[in-house]
RNA sequence: GGUUCCGUAGCUCAGCUGGAUAGAGCAACUGCCUUCUAAGCAGUAGGCCACAGGUUCGAAUCCUGUCGGAAUCACCA
């Protein structure tokens, strides 16, 4: 319809405004809900043109439309606003062609280009927590959007399977775990752990004693015990010791920061952990073979908690393989002169001249950096896969610098798909108390969380939910749904770039723009389709109100909002368009009356707009990668 | 300090490719279950859209500056 109108306004520019015009003159919005009208166009633009005033500028063109085109039933000029009123029959007829259309809203599966999507992408030194959730939850629902773009879609993930976070669990399980009494360390299978906690916990022991020791180290420097520490180190510290003198709390902190990072380097732990990395570089077979078994462990614990997540991914990369590549890359920069070594044998690229900085790319001892990695593991998935057009990286935003750094690098080594790559950046997530810090002990834990929401929905649907002959193996499933549903909306309704609070009594709330809410519309729907056993082929109400008329018009925008969160990448916008759309159902459920309406024509149409509601709703939810129940 | 992002009701968030009187939910208060699921609906109250300039017929939205918050600027990952 929009179309419609405005390529009618640009075919009689001449006539109308006695000059030709640009498309973007013509704006058309909805109109207001508080006043008359279901289409506005804005024609202060016109005004001029027409040396008219507004009032009889939208009059004219009122006028003009109302003869043009049928389906506009009538017009109002408000304020400088045409205000057109369309037709009940069109928006009928809107109705039936949703109906009639499968997979109504989704573009034809593996139409457009093949698109990776890469979420998650864990350390395997500790397990999953809150922010682990958002990232998965983010990187699942926009996967599937652009799945219903049309776009064939590639879910990874890399996994940070070595360095020194690795080593230092490895290390620590080695040296404390306790031997039972038939000489084992501790196992997921001897202590019951999942063994994501079980090398998390081991994470926790190192780090532990690396501050012990550190601190001891600190004390000794500071009665100027020196022994076994390079003169560089000494004067390093005598010389942030001496720096605050004078300085403020802030500044004083900073440099503690760094006198205990100075410190932190000379423990024999750290050492220990540092030796046993070159071994795993090495691959010495007793490091590697407790490397495999730990990370076995976590792989294992990683698999439940995104079962439970419900997530999944077609193809795995990890570190341990990826870490090596990008060398011959770097080489190849080098010789087309997009890179520049130094003299001490470092390669660097200089991007001053966009905004940015000298960035290093290779180490002088030649081994890689991130960035060397995701260079070249960005080429590895292009060859990897020959269909795919580009990749979307659901990475935090502390690492929007990293990776306004790697595009430019790959574009100026010419791959000419680095403009495909995107950022999926998205904020922190905030506890009412601020941001979770491990040393705290304020990280959420993702199992413990989903367990949590489970719980909660239980309770609340033993107290109010319609369940009686469910069997509890349906009730489980009910509440998970629920549960699970309520948590990822609550994580996905915001805007992925922004920072977002997390507040664990809102996230199981019931009522208001929440999961449940929009499951329990969906719940209610069946119910009725379930009770009313009729035919529903026909559509010809005699008359139909506003509070219906409204309800086709959302589902009428289904399909431009499955391509606006494919364009931004934003879940957001689907849960938002849901949160609306379920609202519109239920002031019109609460208005009329459904199954004992007397004209059967209306209550067919009732039914049929119901019924699409429901399918808009679950499509809508399995976006978001929420499940909708038949009752609840 | 440089760069980037953010600042909308008490709280959590929409709205941001400029358009009419800035919207929801939560929390507070009022009503509505002899009718299809009250996890619902209707209503009341709550705002110098951080601040100051500028562009425009028109600015929460665009530009500049100020203030406040965050991230980042490693031969870390």
């Amino acid at each position: 319809m929009e179309n419609l109108i405005k390529s009618k306004i640009l075919e009689n520019a001449e006539s109308l405004f006695q000059t030709t015009i640009s498309e973007q003159q013509v704006q058309l919005q909805k109109t207001r809900k508080d006043v008359e009208g279901d289409l506005t166009l804005v024609i202060f633009p016109f005004v001029k043109m027409m040396r008219c005033s507004p009032l009889e500028a939208g009059a004219k063109i009122g006028d003009f439309l109302l003869k043009e085109i049928p389906a506009i039933s009538n017009y109002e000029v408000v304020n400088g606003f045409l205000n057109l009123v369309i037709g009940n029959d069109f928006w009928v007829e809107q109705l039936k062609t949703i109906n009639d259309t499968a997979n109504y809203g989704l573009v034809a599966p593996n139409s457009k280009a093949a698109i990776m999507v890469e979420y998650s992408s864990p350390n395997t030194n500790k397990p999953l927590h809150l922010g682990h959730l958002r990232n998965n939850f983010l990187g699942y629902s926009v996967a599937e959007i652009l799945k219903a773009n049309g776009h064939k879609v590639i879910k990874t993930q890399i996994i940070n399977d070595r360095g020194i976070h690795i080593c230092k669990s490895m290390l620590a399980w080695q040296k404390f775990s306790p031997i039972n009494e038939s000489g084992e360390r501790e196992t997921p299978q001897n202590t019951g752990l999942k063994g994501d906690k079980l090398v998390g916990k081991y994470y926790v022991e190192f780090d532990k004693h690396f501050n012990t020791e550190a601190k001891a180290i600190i004390t000794n420097w500071e009665q100027g015990q020196f022994d076994a520490v390079s003169t560089e180190v000494k004067d390093e510290f005598i010389r942030l010791t001496e720096a605050k003198a004078g300085k403020d709390e802030k500044a004083v902190k900073g440099i503690d920061d760094k006198i205990k990072d100075l410190a932190k380097n000379q423990t024999s732990i750290l050492k220990e952990a540092k030796e046993m990395l070159v071994k795993w570089e090495a691959k010495d077979p007793e490091v590697y073979a407790l490397w495999t078994t730990m990370n076995q462990w976590v792989y294992d614990g990683f698999a439940v908690t995104y079962k439970e997540m419900g997530v999944d991914f077609d193809k795995l990369y990890y570190e341990s393989d990826t870490f090596i590549l990008g060398k011959d890359i770097v080489e190849k920069g080098l010789n087309s002169g997009v890179f520049f070594k130094k003299e001490d044998g470092s390669v660097w690229i200089d991007l001053t001249a966009d905004g940015l900085d000298k960035k290093l790319v290779l180490r002088s001892d030649g081994t890689a950096v991130y960035m060397t990695q995701d260079m070249g593991t960005a080429v590895e998935r292009f060859n990897d896969f020959n269909d795919l057009s580009g990749i979307v990286y659901t990475v935090g935003n502390e690492q929007d610098y990293h990776f306004k750094v790697l595009f430019l690098i790959l574009e100026k080594l010419g791959y000419s798909w680095a403009k495909n790559c995107f950022h999926l950046s998205y904020g922190m997530v905030d506890l009412p108390e601020g941001k979770m810090k491990s040393r705290e002990g304020t990280v959420v834990d993702a199992d413990d969380l989903m367990e949590e929401v489970v719980k909660t929905a239980f309770e609340m649907t033993k107290e109010r939910g319609h369940i009686e002959g469910l069997s509890d193996d349906e009730l489980n499933a009910l509440c998970k749904m629920i549960g699970l549903g309520g948590l990822k909306y609550f994580l996905l309704k915001v805007d992925p770039k922004k920072r977002m609070k997390f507040n664990p009594a809102e996230s199981v709330e019931l009522n208001g723009n929440t999961a449940p809410f929009i499951q329990y519309t969906h719940a209610r729907i069946q119910s009725l389709l379930a009770k009313s056993a009729m035919d529903l082929s026909s559509i010809a109400p005699s008359s139909i109100n506003d509070s219906e008329k409204e309800i086709i018009k959302q589902l009428n925008d289904f399909p431009t909002i499955i391509a606006e969160a494919g364009k931004d990448y934003s879940p957001a916008v689907i849960a938002n368009y849901s949160y609306e759309l379920v609202k519109l159902y239920n002031q019109f459920y609460q208005s009329v009356t459904i199954l004992n309406e007397s004209d059967e024509s209306l209550k067919q149409f009732r039914l049929i707009l119901s019924k699409n509601v429901a399918t808009v709703i679950k499509t809508a939810m399995r976006l978001l990668g929420i499940d909708v129940p038949n009752r609840m």
